[in-house]
DNA sequence: TTTATTTTTCAATATATTTTGAAAATTCAG
DNA sequence: CTGAATTTTCAAAATATATTGAAAAATAAA
């Protein structure tokens, strides 16, 4: 397979692999692009690349370094601005954790706590299995929520070094 | 607050968080219903509960069964069907993971796997990234592989057991 | 300053996804 | 079988999400 080709495909298969965990396709485009290119490239180089309008390439870009995965660059001489994707996918997974933690698992672990407390009958079967299963899943999203907090501060060797070997 | 109302914002928070994660939001909401629901529900129960129509709820609920998060459920002397959900949050989990792996992490290493093996000169700086990429990626999508192997194995007083201890 | 270049915004448009509801298929009691 | 009850299908409609592109704002060279 050419590189070219494989780029190409890389790219559209990142887009397509985004929209199935939430992310927008573009978005996920653009940073597949930016990981696979040596250089950073201008908003015009993506509009090229991908086919796609300047207004879109723009809120993408400013998403993406919203979460902490794209930099901008100045290259000095140049009027235009550059981005760039961190490269190094240990940094990029766990940016990643980090980010859909404090978005999504922070505020529904706050959620889960405000619906423990039921008024009304203890011994009552409907209010015991709901407490039983909020309950249930506050407790297992602290658990991740404590977990996801040592993978994110270890570094990549402490992991695949110590982790992986208990994992046999 | 009473149990209605805890209900009721558990289901509509429950299918709001699934949309971030790309779970069609009525399917979560099924789901949810059927987690707090001390008794299996009839199709018919489902629509009145959510406030859908009949075709939404028979797709959703056929869906969550092939997620394996649903069971049909027999109750003799009546006719229509009835639906229960797995109330082991552990299984719950495990169940997705197990499901997520098959259908979206495994298809993403093998299509890595192929994009690896590129034709043309391995000094150009270019062909050396993408590989770099492509190959550190893969990696990491085999490490998460077999970790989430091990997980889906282990039961749950395993993990919060022996694992958690480890993480102090 | 003034002006050319570049970035950002956002209403309008296009696309993708979800939902409806009625018809068709299936199931099962009589 | 027959027919009423129930489930399933799927084209059309509704809704939600993403994209465009031109105007406005920001930036910096002259």
């Amino acid at each position: 397979m050419k590189l070219t080709e494989a780029k190409q495909q890389f790219i559209n298969s990142w887009g397509a692999f985004g929209t199935q965990w939430g992310i927008n396709r573009t978005m996920a485009q653009i940073h597949a692009l930016l990981l696979v290119s040596v250089n950073p490239l201008t908003q015009d180089d993506m509009m090229e690349e991908l086919s796609i309008s300047r207004g879109n390439v723009n809120m993408n870009i400013r998403d993406l370094i919203g979460w902490g995965l794209v930099d901008r660059v100045i290259i000095s001489g140049e009027r235009k601005e550059y981005f760039s994707a961190e490269k190094d996918i240990w940094k990029v997974a766990t940016q990643i954790i980090k980010e859909r933690k404090k978005r999504e698992l922070d505020p529904m672990i706050k959620l889960l706590s405000q619906l423990e407390n039921i008024e009304g009958d203890k011994k009552d079967k409907d209010v015991q299995q709901f407490t039983q299963v909020i309950g249930s899943i506050k407790k297992m999203g602290q658990q991740a929520d404590k977990t996801l907090d040592l993978l994110i501060k270890a570094d990549e060797n402490w992991f695949t070094g110590s982790i992986l070997k208990m994992f046999k």
